[in-house]
DNA sequence: GTCCAATACATAAGAATCTGATGTATATTT
DNA sequence: AAATATACATCAGATTCTTATGTATTGGAC
C-alpha cells in the first residue's frame, strides 16, 4: 500500500521530532532512509519536504545543528534543543491523542494491542 | 486537547467519506455539527474548508447532490455515487493502515483494544 | 578507468489545501 | 428587538508539499 500523499501532510514535523528524540542527532539523507526502513518503504519523506522543514525548525528553535566533513562531503547533524524536547514530547502525545479521535471517528478495529 | 491544525490537513475528505458512508445523506453544516459532536469538540470542520471540499467530491464524481427547501431555506444533501462507495471503502482502510504505519513509527502504545 | 547509483546538501516554481474573513439570508431563542 | 443558530458560498493569503533542478562527492560495477 502506497498512501496518498495528502494523508502524509502535516505528519512530517512530528516524524522528524520522534525520531530526533530517540536518537539524538540524524542527518538529512539519514532521516529519509531511516523512515523508508522502518515503514517499510511505505512512507518515503523527499528532499524537497525534508529540507525545508529542518530548517524551520532550527529557525524556530527546536532544532540546532553541528557540520562534519566525512571525507570531502558536508554532513549537517540536527539535535533536539532543550525546548525541542518539549515541543518533541507534545507534538507525540498530540498526534496519539489524535489518532484516537480519528480512530473512533472513523470506527476502524485495530489488530494491535 | 485542541489539535494544530496541520495535523488535520489531509484528513477532511477520509472524514467526510466515513460519514456519508453511515448515514446515507448528509448536507454540510449537519457535516460539521456531527463531526463536533462525535469528537467533543476537538476536530471543528470550517466552511471555509468544508464546501469547497464537498464541491471538489461532487466535481470528481463521489459526491452527488440533492438540494431541497427547509422552509424558505435552502439545504444540499450529499449523498455518496457508486463510485463514491468504493473511494469510500479505499479511503478509510487506507487510513487504517496509515494509522498503523504511524502508531509502530511513533511507538506509541494504545489503550483502546 | 569510466559510468551509474548512492550519498548529501539546497532551492524554487507551481499545486493543493486550509485559515480566517466576508457575504447573504432565514429561523429561532431570549 | 436583538442575538444566536442555521445554511449556503467565495476569496485573499498562508502554509506545505510535489517535482524538478542544481551542485558535488563517493563507491561499486563492468
Amino acid at each position: 500500500m502506497i498512501y496518498s500523499s495528502e494523508l502524509i501532510k502535516g505528519t512530517l514535523k512530528t516524524i522528524i521530532l520522534k525520531l530526533l528524540k530517540d536518537n539524538k542527532r540524524m542527518y538529512g539523507y539519514e532521516i529519509t532512509q531511516r523512515v523508508k526502513e522502518l515503514t517499510h518503504d511505505r512512507i518515503q519523506l523527499t528532499e524537497g519536504a525534508l529540507y525545508p522543514s529542518l530548517h524551520a525548525l532550527e529557525a524556530d528553535g527546536i532544532l540546532t545543528t553541528e557540520t562534519e566533513y566525512i571525507g570531502k562531503r558536508v554532513r549537517k547533524y540536527y539535535s533536539l534543543s532543550p525546548k525541542g524536547k518539549n515541543v518533541s514530547k507534545e507534538k507525540i502525545s498530540e498526534f496519539a491523542d489524535f489518532m484516537s479521535t480519528m480512530k473512533f471517528l472513523l470506527d476502524i478495529k485495530t489488530d494491535i494491542a
